[in-house]
DNA sequence: CGGATTTGACCTGCGC
DNA sequence: GCGCAGGTCAAATCCG
């Protein structure tokens, strides 16, 4: 279809792991050693959750920090786009990594095992807003269609992309938002279906897509795109919805990371050809052991199946369960 | 009965 | 220009 790669500004040939480590994302180093919730502890006390840092009030240099101090364990994977021929979106395409549990962790149920952000700039500009309304008149089904064709020159600025990877046994995570599915389609060379969501909120644009790693079967791809306009439905006050949603979060035009192809191959099949421009940086995350009230947990939180990450994350992440 | 899901058809852009 | 693949629509169906 689309080929995302033409839309995406990133390449990645630019992809330069140490340098930028150290540049683009400095709140990004491996530090495999420290566990997160060591880290949490010079999280930056103005910041008190995903949606307080993604809707609008937070910069990059405070997310910056925010990570830095959160997710020191971590490995980085990223590089700037500096390609001067590919369009500068000022989007960014990220992974945040969990790392397989320890040896305790096997008795955690498989929705706290493994995640990862990805953000990129999204190929499917094209909305069937755009498109006419169905009708008899032949006439104006043409000259609404070279309409068409004249808009589509005007290459619309795509929303912003953000991917989740997850380690689950379930495809649709949970993320406080409500969603409508409004289309499957087959991936090529994968054996699972691609799932597209709408936000149901009105007025919302948000999409996402869901598909299953072909490399790794547990592993949920969640891509979301556009940025809530709303708050959540769920009564928390911070989800990866809206993180995953929003460009803030690493939307500095200094950031431009782009991935490896072989990373996004290995996961997607799709991305193996047509998305080899896709770009981002993944992070891992030493692994710790969640608590197993899993149950009772989603019933206090919806987000039941990335949130241990949050929490790991955000000390105030709702739903953490204060020692 | 209303909302959510399913699913085939259609549209679009890209590569050859 | 054609075929392919991704993305979306919308009628049919399902479900609480």
């Amino acid at each position: 279809m689309a080929k995302d790669k033409d839309h995406y500004g990133y390449d990645p040939f630019y992809y330069n792991h140490d340098e930028l480590n150290q540049t683009s994302f400095p709140f990004l180093r491996d530090n495999s050693h420290s566990t997160p919730t060591q880290n949490l502890q010079g999280f930056d006390p103005s910041i008190t959750s995903f949606t307080d840092c993604l809707h609008g009030s937070m910069d990059y240099n405070t997310l910056s920090r925010a990570f830095d101090l959160s997710c020191s364990s971590s490995e980085v994977i990223s590089s700037i786009d500096d390609n001067p021929k590919k369009p500068s979106t000022g989007d960014s395409v990220g992974i945040i990594r969990r790392n397989p549990g320890t040896p305790n962790s096997s008795s955690v149920s498989s929705s706290s095992t493994e995640a990862e952000v990805i953000t990129q700039e999204d190929s499917s500009a094209k909305s069937k807003k755009d498109k006419q309304p169905k009708g008899d008149d032949e006439d104006a089904d043409e000259k609404s269609k070279k309409e068409n064709k004249a808009k589509k020159k005007e290459k619309k600025p795509r929303e912003p992309r953000f991917a989740f990877l997850t380690k689950s046994e379930v495809d649709h995570l949970e993320d406080g938002y409500r969603w409508r599915k409004y289309g499957q389609k087959a991936v090529k060379n994968s054996p699972y279906p691609r799932s597209y969501y709408r936000c149901t909120s009105q007025k919302c644009i948000v999409k996402k897509r869901v598909e299953r790693s072909f490399q790794d079967p547990t592993i949920v791809i969640t891509t979301y795109e556009g940025q809530h306009n709303h708050h959540c439905p769920a009564t928390l006050r911070g989800s990866a919805a809206s993180m995953l949603s929003s460009h803030s979060l690493f939307n500095s035009p200094s950031m431009g990371p782009s991935i490896p192809q072989d990373l996004l191959s290995q996961l997607l099949p799709s991305y193996t050809q047509n998305d080899h421009q896709d770009s981002m940086f993944h992070q891992n995350i030493t692994h710790h052991p969640q608590h197993h009230h899993q149950q009772q947990q989603q019933q206090q939180f919806p987000f039941n199946h990335d949130y241990g990450l949050l929490q790991d994350l955000l000390p105030s992440f709702p739903g953490k369960q204060e020692p």
